[in-house]
DNA sequence: CTGTGTGCAAACACTTTGCAGGTGT
DNA sequence: ACACCTGCAAAGTGTTTGCACACAG
């Protein structure tokens, strides 16, 4: 069987290079979101910055990703299983543990809707939650 | 009668400097909430940049300012009403308006609480919406 | 007077961009 | 063959730090 990520690349109509591949595995074999640091720490010397910086882009504005800011407000990009080819449910938690600083969707939850003031117009929902995982609580 | 800001760094036994006190007044008379970008634009020639740095990062861990992502996921500061002297209460919401890019408190808002899987713990819950602010929306 | 805050400049970290050569289709 | 991608290096932007002087208490 042809490797998801390959598959995802193709779904996208991008074309299908060692790096790109490399990335996108990355996400997929996390659970957790990873920031460009973690990328570049986990390619040093492989692939280069700048690179891993435009394929993120790319990959955001294609939809693949999507970004998530951590407890520093850091940006993080997680592959988003509920998502589909540009169609976004985004209305989802995110959980970032204080202990692992691990950040993970929350696809459980969904957010209750916000009885805004009159006038308001919402068009999105970001809710971070967080606080200890599993195992860190544990810990 | 006292200046406000001056009363504020009194509370939190910090020196009142001149420039503190200008800084402080500007998150006074602004409801939204200020990027360190607006305040050396709204301080260029009077105030140096690492002395806002300097001065946001104390206000911060006094506790008069809070943190808030704006859409960008940059940081933004506020004072925030409904916090006294470290006892922050942080759960309402915050509302991103992707016209004219303001950011503000929505005390009105509690965050709904949250139905956690097993195991987690929750400390602290972030709530952004996005969409247009009545101003904008009529625009 | 003493300790802290400020401005300036340098250092540092993070991100983007131009270009020449390499790769996917 | 062509368009696009990559690596490298340089530039750009945002943030922190060391130091000498100024200021608040």
């Amino acid at each position: 069987m042809e490797n998801q990520a390959e598959i995802l690349l193709n779904d996208f109509n991008l074309r299908q290079t060692n790096q790109r591949v490399k990335i996108l595995q990355a996400f997929l074999r996390n659970s957790a979101a990873l920031s460009h640091t973690d990328l570049e720490e986990e390619f040093a010397g492989s692939i280069d910055r700048a690179t891993i910086y435009r394929c993120l882009k790319q990959f955001l504005d294609a939809g693949i990703l999507h970004r998530i800011p951590d407890e520093q407000f850091q940006t993080k990009y997680a592959v988003c299983a509920a998502c589909d080819h540009g169609h976004h449910h985004h209305d989802h938690a995110h959980f970032n543990c204080l202990g692992c600083n691990e950040t993970t969707c929350i696809e459980q939850i969904v957010i209750p809707s916000i009885p805004m003031p009159a006038g308001f117009k919402v068009s999105e929902k970001i809710l971070i939650v967080q606080g200890y995982c599993p195992r860190c609580n544990n810990a």
